[in-house]
Order: C-alpha cells, then sequence, then structure tokens
DNA sequence: CAGTATCCATTTCGATACTG
DNA sequence: CAGTATCGAAATGGATACTG
C-alpha cells in the first residue's frame, strides 16, 4: 500500500496505463493537484521504481514519465479500483 | 480511493473477506494497530456501508464485523494489492 | 515547461489512561 | 471485552511565489 497509497498516486498510474506522458499532460489529467503534490508523488513512484523519468532533449523543457515493468504489476490494483468506483457511481446514478 | 485508503483498512478488508471478525480478534491479526485507529477505521467502513457491525448477546461484551455485499465488491481490489505484495515478496526473496 | 521553496492549515497516528 | 478521551508529534496537502 505504501506504493500506492499516497494522494493521487492511483490516478498517475491509471494515466500513465496506456504510454508515457509528460509532466504537463499528467496536470492536465489530473486538474485538482498540484505541481508541488504531483512532482512528490511522481519522485515516490519513480524512487520505488514504479515509473521511469525522461528528460527529452529540445528547445523547451519536456520531461516525460512512464511505466517501469514494476510499475505495470500495478495495474490490476489500480483497474480492480477503477472498476470498483465505476460500479458505485453506476448506482449512484441508477 | 476514499474507502479503502485509510491506514490499516486494506488490512481490515482482508482478514474480513474470510468471514465475520470480532474487535479482539482483528486486533491480533493485525498487532501493530492501536485500539484507537482499528476503532477509527472500523466505524469508517462501517460509515461507507462496507461493514457491518453486530453486538453479541452474552455475558462478555463482544461485537463482530462482517463483510456486507457492498464491501465485498472491493474484495478484487484487497487481492490484487496481495498479489503485487506477493510477487514483490518473492522478488525480494529470490 | 518543469519544477523548487516556503508557509500554513489540516489530518492522522500512536501512546496512554480511563470506562461500561 | 470493546471501546472512548486526550495529547502531542508527524506527515500531508494546498496556495503562492520563484527559477533554469
Amino acid at each position: 500500500m505504501a506504493f500506492i497509497g499516497g494522494a493521487w498516486t492511483p490516478n498517475i498510474l491509471w494515466y500513465l496505463s496506456t504510454g508515457p506522458r509528460r509532466f504537463s499532460e499528467l496536470r492536465g489529467d489530473i486538474p485538482l493537484v498540484s505541481a508541488k503534490v504531483l512532482t512528490q508523488r511522481l519522485r515516490e513512484l519513480e524512487d520505488h521504481g514504479l515509473l521511469s523519468r525522461r528528460v527529452l532533449e529540445s528547445a523547451a523543457p519536456s520531461v516525460e514519465y512512464a511505466l517501469t515493468p514494476l510499475g505495470q504489476e500495478f495495474l490490476p490494483v489500480i483497474r480492480a479500483i477503477a472498476l470498483v468506483g465505476q460500479k458505485l457511481k453506476d448506482r449512484a446514478v441508477a
């Protein structure tokens, strides 16, 4: 749980599950998260080996994050969470 | 995540997944948790409808907790977490 | 763009002591 | 047994401002 317990951590993994994303893209994916907290979570996930950080060489600074094989191991957890969330939402609507 | 994010929450659901358990049994299952925090988590889960609380009529006070149908919906999440945890542990040993 | 630095408010947790 | 009450320490989060 320590790996995915932090705030927004499941969301980050979720958005990275379809492929690499840049910092600003992730911010857009999760509008409520502040840059500070997003950075914190990304660092944690990186330190735990769940994702990789790659600085893109270009005129404008750009950093791309991607799931590592280890990070992919957590996708079933994320999907299970998403599934329950969906179920509950459906129930609330119905 | 708010439902299972709290400390020890996954553990509680895990131990209840095989059937109802009493307060003291849960304390034994998770030795590091204090009575206060355990109570807090149980109350939360109860308030969210994930588990039920039943006071057993007997000489000695006894309270039994059990998963509700809603609580059972979360078991896939818990199992997914447990699976990853197991995998990581195996890897650490190997 | 991709962060870092600070500050502050809130939450949370553990330890301890006490109760019906 | 199954809690509750209280306290203090620590972690966590958001807002804001600033940097290479």
